[in-house]
RNA sequence: GCCGAGUUGGCGGAAUGGUAGACGCGACGGUCUCAAAAACCGUUGUCCGAAAGGGCGUGCGGGUUCGAGUCCCGCACUCGGCACCA
């Protein structure tokens, strides 16, 4: 960097100048304790103002980050920065304002690091987390420092574990639509109001059949099903945590089905509210689409067909039960538990070889078909989309028209969607089409197709070949469009216990538990009958155990055979313990998965308004404050949520979820976490590779000749995320020290809007440190540090420039949209220093405007503008109207939509005036040229457009 | 295949249906300097023109309108999500 000894200029704001600043300001923000918010009550309640009003509440959230050892590049502040800016324009608007940070601390890297170096996780996460506040810090971020926290924190800890019993002590009331303690589920049971699914009694069960009973209601349950187990990991993981190509999103290892004995959360039981009460929170509509999407809810019918053969019925699920005289035959799932019933003794006569895959009989057919399904992974199951399967021997009933169909097993249905067996309509299905005419299975359209379509027809028209015939014919659609002929075959289902209408759901019950040591453990222990206790509270937080080996066991990425193994289960004096649980003491097991990397971030919103309670996760007081609906009916939740696009699906659908638990449970007054939610961009970089496909140190290339070099070598220009592999970071640290962080923030803020994303360009930063130049230049004299400012009265021009950036970045404050923010206030500052005019009425607002934006620096010329107090709560600049006209706007004459002609005018000029004028200009007059006008459109003062 | 977002100078981007390209970077020219850097001033969509002025321009093709980057219809491409989900 440039040595500033010789320069002439030693007032100069250089990035010297500006670290002084920002660090001194840094350290009396801390000193004052400047960004502490009350809260109405405990220990950060304002002593002896209980009661107090504290003002209008803003309540500000950044997506809490991961501590990784890496430390941050350029990328990572952009929505800190952002919440940052929003925080403190919004206390200048004299709002109580809400706005920590905390860290994400569990997770793989740092038990990864752990495993490599035999250093406890925790020493290595606090190490990060302590890198991680010294880098932020120097962003002068206005935090409440009292209210940070990491998710490893044993306080922090007990209260996720005091959660996850609360959800472990509820059952879903599906009458009355929300989770209530299980205490009232027992005594129900125990009154006789409710019986068991088979109808037994309280009374007639054993002790343990009770348990079971009540276990399986619960909405953190264990249950052995299939999962997906991932050897690679040498953990289970959440539906959520697989990608679409069946592959762990964390190492991108093989992922496999295995039924294994998990925790799961009833996440199912709140499908409904999770979709609907999208409508009723301010999201990015893309996010609230993903959502729905996962949750994949879709209305439609359940229909049996009757095997009066095999004495046995199944259902199938379709979304489409106008087309029901279509159904030509049915498919079970492979794995779907009725299909050994199914399967007949002999094929029936004149079965076509093509059903038979060759074999003698169906059982052999079946079990081959079946055997080699199993063998399949979900992604070759994905990839191979020609229709295969096997006839089961078996015909079943189409129940509006009694015809017998074949019932076939096939891939192409999934056995955990619907009920893992569909109808099958070739005539409106193209899945169903391909596996009839592979198997010769009739076709029977029975929505009228446009002329000339062939294949599977989904589109509407009238149903047709859709009647009974016949005596007693009750069912008769032919002529309805799809929706009515739906609702008519639901009808005749339902009146003839044929089958209902009904709702699926592609959301599966939440995976919660991993085989993994850095997590928090489960407050849960089994008795003698292996069945889970929860751990009472007064043994909250149950903290982890020494291990000799933090790695769970894992095993060759493909190795679907494998067990998981986790590394607690190895740590015997810890797994094995005598408590008293109110009988007397006795040994019990304690639970060894730990919970996934999602259970801290899904509550953490709550701890921000209470951090050091020791009595509840939040006092109802602050949570109500800080997080209560603003208006009757509203669902409450964070004021303002940013934070990237990668959690649509999971912290923020798991989070939703908690949250929901706990106002059903009457814990917190708000019914959403986070009531208005943004998605912010992302900042990628340039890379470069050399001409062996190389990556090469990105600062290092030149551009020149339009191509880039490096090292006297030609390189070529890829684009993507920051970081170590691509030889391309940029870190803030480099930034303080080059620029200074006041023009790193406005550089990130003037880049382009928040929620896109843009490449970093270290050369570009230059023009937020000029900007900021000017306006330091504007206040203080360069070469001797004294004040430049007067109090001339300010012309007509400069306040009308002032009043129009008040106006215009108060707007773009509201909206978020501080890229042109900036850009008015360069443009203000332009005009002051071109007219040379440093006057307090203008410079004084100019600084106010630009204090969310550079802090350190307004700060600095507010107090050189004499005020010993910092502007954190000085009034946000207002725009007198008188203002923001100005003496004379340009009007712009258009002949034919084109403009032709440029006239000054008065901003109150008649209609009339302004036509005379503009018909008169003559570059107008040469265009029109002698024609007829014909029409005169006059939009004063700004427009005239001549037709002629 | 379905759903969502997007496509504007050399680059990042700006534009309540009303002067397209604000603001910034870069580039070019200048001031200062022995020189360079920094800083400052000016020019900068493109083509024709000495200038005045004019032609063409917001992914492509249509449409509505006095007037379209903006609204409507169709298409292409890019990005994100989902996907044999019945």
């Amino acid at each position: 960097m440039t040595t500033h000894d010789e320069t002439p200029a030693s007032y100069r704001y250089t990035s010297e100048l500006a670290g002084d600043i920002e660090r001194r300001w840094q350290d009396r923000w801390d000193a004052e304790g400047t960004f502490e918010a009350p809260n109405p009550t405990g220990d950060l309640a304002v002593d002896g103002a209980d009661g107090q009003p504290l003002g209008d509440k803003y309540f500000i959230m950044d997506m809490f980050p991961y501590p990784s050892g890496a430390g941050l590049h350029v990328g990572h502040p952009l929505g800190y920065i952002a919440t940052d800016v929003v925080g403190r324009y919004r206390r200048m608007q004299g709002d109580n304002v809400l706005h920590s940070l905390g860290y994400d601390a569990f997770g793989l890297p740092a038990e990864i690091h752990a495993v490599q170096t035999g250093e406890h996780p925790r020493t290595n996460t606090l190490a990060n987390i302590a890198n991680m506040r010294r880098q932020l810090r120097r962003l002068g971020l206005a935090h409440d420092p009292r209210r940070s926290f990491a998710t490893i924190d044993p306080d922090f800890v007990r209260w996720t574990q005091w959660i996850f019993i609360q959800i472990f002590e509820s059952w879903y009331d599906d009458e009355q639509q929300r989770a209530r303690p299980i205490s009232e589920l027992r005594a129900e049971y125990e009154s006789g109001a409710r019986t068991a699914p088979d109808g037994a009694g309280w009374a007639d069960l054993e002790p343990l059949e009770r348990r079971l009973l009540i276990d399986s209601r619960r909405l953190a349950y264990v249950d052995e099903s299939p999962v997906n187990w991932c050897p690679g990991l040498g953990t289970v993981l959440a539906n959520e945590e697989v990608t679409a190509d069946g592959r762990s999103e964390r190492g991108n290892f093989p992922v496999f089905t295995r039924n294994l004995r998990q925790w799961k959360m009833r996440i199912t039981a709140y499908s409904d509210r999770l979709i609907d009460d999208l409508e009723r929170v301010d999201w990015p509509e893309s996010v609230k689409n993903m959502q729905r999407n996962w949750i994949g809810r879709s209305h439609g019918a359940r229909v049996r067909f009757q095997v009066e053969a095999a004495s046995t019925s199944f259902d199938v699920f379709t979304t489409r039960p106008d087309t029901l005289f279509g159904a030509t035959y049915a498919v079970l799932a492979p794995e779907h538990e009725l299909v050994p019933a199914l399967v007949t003794d002999a094929w029936p006569a004149g079965t076509p070889r093509s059903w038979t895959n060759g074999l003698e009989t169906p059982a052999e057919a079946v079990a081959a078909y079946r055997a080699v399904a199993a063998a399949k992974t979900d992604l070759e199951r994905q990839e191979n989309k020609d229709k295969t399967g096997v006839f089961t021997g078996s015909y079943a009933t189409n129940p509006v028209n009694g015809e017998q169909v074949p019932v076939f097993i096939a891939d192409y249905v999934l056995t955990g969607y619907g009920t893992g067996a569909i109808m099958a309509v070739p005539g409106g299905d193209q899945r169903d089409f391909e596996f009839a005419e592979a198997y010769g299975l009739p076709i029977v359209h029975t929505v009228q197709p446009p002329e000339g379509h062939e294949g599977a027809y989904v589109g509407d028209g009238p149903a047709v070949n859709s009647a009974q015939t016949g005596e007693g014919a009750t069912l008769d659609v032919n002529g309805l469009n799809i929706a009515e002929a739906k609702e008519a075959v639901v009808a005749w289902l339902e009146a003839h216990g044929a089958g209902e209408g009904t709702t699926t759901y592609r959301l599966r019950d939440w995976l919660f538990s991993r085989q993994r040591y850095w997590g928090e453990p489960f407050p849960i222990v089994y008795d003698e009958s292996d069945q889970p206790i929860a751990v009472p509270d007064h043994l909250l937080p149950v903290e982890l155990p020494e291990v000799p080996d933090y790695s769970p066991k894992t095993y060759e990425p493909d190795d679907a055979d494998s067990t998981p193994e986790p590394p607690l289960a190895r740590a015997d004096d810890w797994v094995h313990v005598t408590l008293d649980l109110g009988d007397g003491p006795r040994p019990y097991r304690r639970e060894t998965n730990t919970m996934p990397n999602w259970a801290g971030s899904s509550w953490y919103e709550l701890r921000y308004t209470d951090p050091h309670n020791p009595d509840a996760v939040t006092d109802p007081a602050n949570e109500r404050y800080w997080l209560g609906p603003k208006t009757p009916g509203g669902t409450g939740g964070v004021d303002l949520y940013v934070g990237g696009v990668e959690h649509a699906v999971l912290h923020l659908l798991y989070a939703r979820f908690w949250h929901k638990v706990l106002f059903d449970l009457g814990h917190v007054s708000s019914e959403e976490p986070f009531h208005r939610l943004f998605n912010q961009g992302y900042i990628q970089a340039y890379a470069f590779v050399d001409e062996r496909g190389v990556y090469v140190e990105a600062s290092q290339v030149e551009e020149r000749d339009g191509g880039f070099w490096y090292d006297g070598r030609p390189v070529t220009r890829e684009y993507g995320k920051m970081g170590k592999s691509l030889k391309n970071v940029v870190t803030p640290d480099e930034m303080y020290e080059a620029y200074g962080a006041d023009t790193f923030r406005v550089y990130e803020m003037s880049m382009g809007p928040l929620d896109v994303s843009r490449p970093w360009e270290t050369r570009a930063v230059v023009g937020a440190q000029r900007f900021l130049q000017r306006v330091w230049r504007l206040l203080v004299d360069e070469h001797t540090g004294e004040s430049l400012i007067d109090d001339a009265e300010l012309d007509v021009a400069t306040l009308h420039a002032l009043h129009t950036t008040i106006d215009g970045v108060r707007g773009d404050m509201e909206n978020l949209r501080f890229n042109t923010a900036v850009a008015k206030l360069i443009e203000l500052t332009n005009h002051l220093t071109k007219v040379g005019v440093s006057s307090r009425a203008a410079v004084e607002p100019l600084v106010l405007m630009l204090a969310p934006l550079a802090p350190h620096l307004a700060e600095e010329l507010w107090s050189r503008l004499g005020h010993d107090d910092s502007l954190t709560h000085a009034p946000f600049p207002v725009a007198d109207p008188a203002h923001l006209t100005s003496a004379s706007v340009t009007c712009v004459v258009q002949v034919l939509g084109k403009v032709r002609g440029k006239i000054e005018v008065s901003p109150d000029i008649s209609d009339d005036d302004l036509t005379a004028l503009a018909l008169a200009e003559p570059n107008v007059v040469k265009t029109i040229d002698g024609r007829e006008v014909r029409k005169v459109i006059v939009k004063a003062p700004k427009l005239v457009s001549i037709v002629v």
